[in-house]
DNA sequence: TTCTCATTTAAGGTATACTTAAGGTAATTA
DNA sequence: TAATTACCTTAAGTATACCTTAAATGAGAA
């Protein structure tokens, strides 16, 4: 489970880092409104804990703007204020959930997972590779900010080789799985396809490298 | 929309009625845990209020019942206690919001507003996208100003794409959910109707485009 | 019956994902 | 070191998936 913490107060956020870390899950943290609205479009969260005290952009503006952009990542909005105006505001303009400072670590913990819970039932099928997802229903890959999409044949290959971390595949292998067998692709079909993943992957600064074995075959890898 | 409340403090469950009433809420109460539980089985409530100290059985015996059958109607519940413990108790038990007395009406039906939204999105016969309302029994599309009417079948399509938001859609998948399996309608037919359905979303001036992969599929989305 | 209108069929046009080809670089061998 | 082979990259070419329009069909209404 993968959660975003927009939070600009640096003591508070590394409060809660270390809070998510011992729930074993993964988080990333921004400090503003803009990255947050970026961040959250990637769609790659599971969840996401908002602020509404940020510099810049509120928490309430994120919020709106990543709602009008139809995205329904579950949101839990975090701020100092009880005021109940404040909760009401934040609930109509889609949030998930609200909590007010100051509250229980063990609390916010579990209005996280009630969020969790409800997201687990609409399983994703986000492949996570290195520092990229990729999304086998959009045939889009993503570093957390930055997307791509791709065409049917590279993610298919991207799939292939995804599926085949630990194997070097050859030329023929993908021939066979990408054209058929029958087909009349030559190698160097592959090598194009090859070249054209490579060059979004470094787009997208991923760390995710498709190694050569020359005479032997191809192998997806982290560096 | 239909919610159940549990509560057996008769002056409470009368002020909320009233309350809930005035929101154009239809809404059933009882006063015990052992009847809470088969009402929520009949799963015909899109929400449920649901008061923790209750004879008999006690609100999180019901939460914990109903959730071991597999029932997801969405419960908020409600507490004279706010001490953090009991609330994660409930929402680690499945409930999906938590509300500690004294609270503010204005914010006990926000709240619930919130569980009504995330449900309205599949049950209600008007579904919003973009800037457009489609409304599935009248098969109107409508920009708040203009409205156009939606053959039959241009509607399914249209419901089917809005459904799958997150998919992209082959042709084939669509022939069986328009034909039917054993249909013979072709490729064509789809693209026929996919291009009637994008002429009618420009007409009316829709921030919602049909997206088109080559070889993969069709999806929805807000530009 | 005729009319209406949703649906289906057909046909020509367009866009682009994929293919092909060519000139390059890097690794291997003698 | 030169020759050879495997692989990389780019870009132009092309097949074909897709788009659009309009005519044909057919079921239901008047």
């Amino acid at each position: 489970m993968h959660i975003l913490l927009v939070e600009d107060e640096y003591r508070l956020s590394e409060a809660l880092e270390q809070l998510f870390l011992k729930e074993k899950y993964k988080i990333d943290i921004v400090d503003n409104g803009i990255e947050a609205v970026d961040y959250i479009l990637s769609d790659i969260y599971d969840c996401v804990v908002l602020d509404v005290m940020l510099p810049g952009k509120s928490g309430f503006d994120v919020l709106k703007e990543v709602r009008s952009k139809d995205n329904s990542t579950p949101i839990l909005m975090l701020t100092a204020k009880s005021q109940t105006e404040d909760k009401v505001e934040g609930l109509d303009l889609g949030a998930d959930d609200y909590l007010s400072k100051p509250y229980q670590a063990k609390e916010l913990l579990a209005r996280v997972r009630a969020l969790l819970r409800r997201k687990a039932q609409f399983v994703s099928d986000n492949i996570k590779f290195g520092n990229i997802y990729f999304n086998k229903n959009t045939l889009k890959i993503s570093n957390g900010t930055a997307t791509l999409e791709l065409s049917h044949l590279e993610s298919e290959l991207l799939f292939y080789l995804l599926s085949n971390k630990d194997r070097k595949l050859s030329k023929e292998d993908i021939i066979v799985r990408l054209w058929g067998y029958d087909s009349e692709a030559m190698d160097n079909n592959v090598e194009v396809y090859i070249s054209m993943l490579r060059k979004k992957l470094k787009f997208i600064e991923s760390n995710v490298q498709i190694k050569t074995t020359r005479n032997v075959g191809y192998q997806i890898e982290v560096v």
